[in-house]
DNA sequence: CAAAAAATCGC
DNA sequence: GGCGATTTTTT
């Protein structure tokens, strides 16, 4: 078995069942004692009692097989992975019982430290509070499963958020931060928290020591640094010590996660070393090359110190993942916008998404409806340094469809199936509403004729100017993106779709352009605005012609363009962009039609 | 060399 | 203190 740090397809499963992992099970920590090969494992081996007497490779075949809760095993597992800074008490190589191991300090074999606290031996209520404590148990293990559970426990009670914070150089000065709660919101914020659980009866402090691990298993000790409140400095872990008997619970504030610089990598974790920190015993784990920088887990270790001064401690338990912010690999994905937002059922309608980062071998585009769902396709290169995404859309699944559809769209990350907000899309049909059609052209004629004398714009070779030349198709203002993103809230955006028109007159283009602007809108829509059209122009017979197969020429025309990106400079990258998000900003220097469409809204 | 990741800078 | 921009390093 191998248990790679960075491995795609295992990030957050649970490698036993293939689900989704939910903060740590107890099939983790049985991994804390089953390693690959069963002897890199360094101190005292598993003992050979019950379950664990078998050979490694047989518990983890039995444990794999096992559909059914965790068995006393795993909790016999919890006991031997108590590790520094908890000393046990007694040698743990003995030949003891796993009651013993799970309980080095006051096992079966111990009756004087039973009676030392003078505790009940197997009536405890709160023993019977947690859950998994499997039927198929074989007699005797009962006992040891009560008296388990009547040890006090350390729980996570708020785990950490797990993505948007960022991990912090040191370089970067400051308090790095601190981690949130999961359930942290923008006005109640929460921190990590964890509790002591279980009878408490002379115990007189507790101390808890939280440390950073791999998010994998096994956990080793990971080199990124815990700074904050009640971390010595430079010390990269944090300690508290807690009377119980005041306040079971804690709550780690003001802790932030410094990040090293991977040269420092060996260094920090020698520091560790020093420090005794290596919660589950890993040893000096090697492959530490591609350790996950982006991923860790709050480890914490649990000292109890009881009124007798006895020591005992409890296993490590480690909190769900937290990922870098900055991370790509693992980081919240988002679709900023489209360039637009409605195109034909029949689908390979060219679309250019502007998201945050992503990795473009690790990234696909889902557009879903229902129980339909189909992706978007484009190619590596395709994914323009890794912020835009230049894809076709799918066909719909429904050809035959009268009214314009809604889907979702969203990025997904094949790695994690990690999903984005989804957006809106909509397909449109192949025949709209005769009715629609015919107003909207009136319109557009009419508009047409009046917009007529200023343009002159038809100079402008197309293909020297790809992208100003199908701009006007392509590109929405701002406005209307947003308009276009809430589902049915545009009023334009299914204009003169399969309409016929001219595919030589850009003029045309240009009216089509015009419509989209909301100002030129309001515009026309004003009861005061001049509408007087001279007869003859633009009407009649004539004027459906003038439209003819505008879209389907832009589709050729565009799709005659390199679709690779990295064909352009990035000024040319920039200059679609930027003219995506304002259009007007470039009419002074730009041939393009955007001239006019200022110098008409000046009038 | 270009792209991506890491590390830093500075608003 | 958060975040994007910028610079440096790695691939």
């Amino acid at each position: 078995m191998v248990f790679k740090e960075s491995s795609h397809a295992m990030r957050d499963m649970d490698i036993f069942t293939g689900t989704p992992e939910r903060g740590v099970s107890d099939f983790d920590l049985i991994q804390e004692i089953i390693t690959e090969d069963g002897a890199s494992l360094p101190g005292p081996p598993p003992p050979p009692a019950d379950l664990l007497c078998q050979p490694h490779s047989q518990n983890h075949r039995r444990l794999r097989q096992s559909s059914s809760p965790p068995s006393q095993a795993v909790l016999v597992a919890r006991g031997t992975a108590c590790q520094p800074p908890c000393t046990f008490p007694q040698p743990l190589k003995q030949s003891c019982t796993s009651r013993e191991m799970a309980h080095p300090s006051r096992g079966a074999a111990s009756p004087a430290s039973s009676s030392r606290r003078g505790r009940g031996p197997l009536s405890s209520p709160a023993s019977k509070s947690s859950g998994g404590v499997s039927s198929q148990n074989r007699g005797g293990d009962t006992d040891m499963l009560e008296r388990l559970l009547q040890k006090p426990k350390l729980v996570v009670v708020e785990e950490p958020k797990e993505r948007g914070m960022r991990f912090r150089y040191e370089c970067e000065g400051r308090s790095a931060g601190s981690i949130l709660g999961t359930s942290s919101t923008e006005t109640t914020k929460t921190q990590p928290a964890i509790e002591i659980q279980g009878p408490i009866d002379h115990l007189k402090k507790v101390t808890v020591t939280a440390s950073l691990v791999t998010k994998d298993l096994p956990h080793r000790p990971h080199p990124h640094c815990l700074v904050g409140k009640d971390c010595p400095n430079g010390s990269g872990i944090c300690v508290v010590t807690l009377n119980p008997h005041s306040n079971r619970r804690h709550s780690f504030a003001n802790l932030g996660i410094q990040c090293v610089r991977r040269k420092e990598l060996d260094a920090s974790l020698q520091k560790r070393r020093n420090q005794n920190i290596d919660p589950f015993q890993t040893g000096h784990s090697k492959g530490i090359e591609d350790m996950d920088m982006n991923a860790v887990r709050l480890c914490f270790q649990c000292e109890l110190e009881w009124e007798d001064g006895n020591k005992d401690c409890l296993s490590p338990v480690v909190s769900n993942p937290i990922y870098d912010k900055k991370a790509t690999t693992t980081s919240q994905l988002k679709i900023s916008c489209l360039n637009q937002y409605k195109g034909s059922c029949a689908g390979k309608t060219e679309i250019y998404m502007l998201c945050d980062k992503v990795q473009k071998d690790d990234i696909e585009i889902i557009f879903r409806r229902g129980s339909w769902k189909a992706s978007g396709e484009f190619a590596q290169t395709d994914v323009h340094r890794q912020i835009a995404i230049v894809f076709k859309t799918p066909p719909y699944q429904d050809q035959d469809i009268t009214e314009e559809v809604d889907v979702d769209v969203l990025l997904r990350r094949l790695s994690d199936q990690m999903e984005s907000e989804p957006i809106c899309f909509t397909y449109l049909p192949h025949n709209p509403d005769p009715y629609e059609v015919k107003r909207k052209r009136k319109i557009k004629s009419d508009i047409s004729f009046r917009e007529k004398p200023c343009v002159t714009a038809e100079t402008a070779p197309a293909a020297e100017q790809p992208f100003l030349y199908s701009q006007p198709q392509t590109m929405m203002s701002p406005d209307e993106r947003l308009c276009a993103a809430q589902p049915g809230a545009s009023a334009l955006g299914e204009m003169c779709y399969s309409e016929p028109q001219d595919s030589n007159n850009d003029d045309t283009a240009l009216i089509n352009q015009l419509l989209d602007m909301p100002a030129i809108w309001e515009m026309i829509s004003d009861p005061g605005f001049p509408l007087s059209m001279p007869s003859g122009f633009d009407q009649g017979p004539n004027a459906n012609s003038t439209f003819a197969n505008m879209d389907m020429n832009f589709n050729q025309n565009f799709g005659s363009y390199p679709q690779d990106f990295s064909h352009y400079s990035d000024l040319q990258f920039n200059m679609l962009v930027h003219e995506n998000q304002t259009p007007q900003s470039e009419a002074q220097d730009s041939p393009s039609n955007m001239v006019h469409v200022k110098k008409e809204e000046e009038l």
